[in-house]
DNA sequence: TTGCTAATTAGCAATTGATGCAGATAAGGT
DNA sequence: ACCTTATCTGCATCAATTGCTAATTAGCAA
């Protein structure tokens, strides 16, 4: 995902409108790695700027997401988790904790078993133990 | 998944008990590869036994998902699909029809900037087109 | 600066997928 | 045949998300 000050510009060259509220949403998601669903960036907005609707923040994540500047991934945690992170890479989940990280692998999965599909997308979702839950685990 | 036969021993050894309904759905997941939603599954029950409840085909899902016969997967259809192939494989969804095809891997694929976390599982979603549906497209 | 117009916000209702609950029922061992 | 206990059904509930609308506001233009 771009910079808010690139956002901004790039919200108002597509008819949208660059609202305090957007901006906010702009500043709290750039370079965050954290995987945030709605609910939790929700959360985070409110502590900012109180009285902020989850309503807007659902929004703008759409458009954001339409726009291409963030992905939405799903790894069974019930709800969308949000990345502004769109390089081509994956995801593991910790079975601990449900902390998500980023994680590239060397190449492309080869399939087999499956004479008549072409792939245009591939997403891996790794599940494990975290090192954090590990070693919580070792010391009970 | 074994076949209803077999079920039908290991539920009464768990101490669960075998009726109607459970018998009826599980020959409507044996062998099946359609990766059947919750309600897909109770609409094809419904024809063979009508009045059987939603509620009970969740809860038999559910019971044999404990016990390892099925597996659930999330493929981003909004809603858990259920999979009586239990061996190790990826699926490929077609984002023409929905439909969801099983898939068999090479060799695991070794990741790369995670240091430390241990991997237990992983699972690849392949998206694409299904030959139907390309074949549709080539057409318009 | 002021005004205009369309986009946005907030709040609430509605929807969907899934689970909790309880009384009536039925499986299956004795 | 009986009795205990699991199961079934129907309904209420829940959580995540989207639809809807009146009031507000961004941002362009005069």
């Amino acid at each position: 995902m771009r910079s808010p000050e690139e956002l901004t510009v790039a919200f108002r060259s597509a008819g949208l409108k660059v609202t305090p509220q957007r901006q906010l949403l702009f500043r709290l998601l750039h370079d965050n790695s954290s995987h945030p669903t709605a609910d939790s960036l929700h959360s985070a907005a409110t502590a900012v700027m109180p009285g902020i609707s989850l309503r807007t923040v659902y929004q703008t994540l759409t458009d954001l997401a339409e726009m291409g500047e963030l992905q939405s991934i799903e790894v069974g945690s019930g709800s969308l988790r949000f990345d502004p992170n769109v390089s081509d890479h994956h995801h593991a989940v910790c079975d601990g904790c449900g902390d998500v990280h980023d994680v590239y692998v060397s190449k492309a999965p080869v399939l087999r078993g499956l004479d008549d599909f072409s792939v245009s997308d591939a997403h891996i979702v790794y599940r494990g133990q975290c090192g954090a839950c590990s070693a919580l685990v070792a010391t009970k």
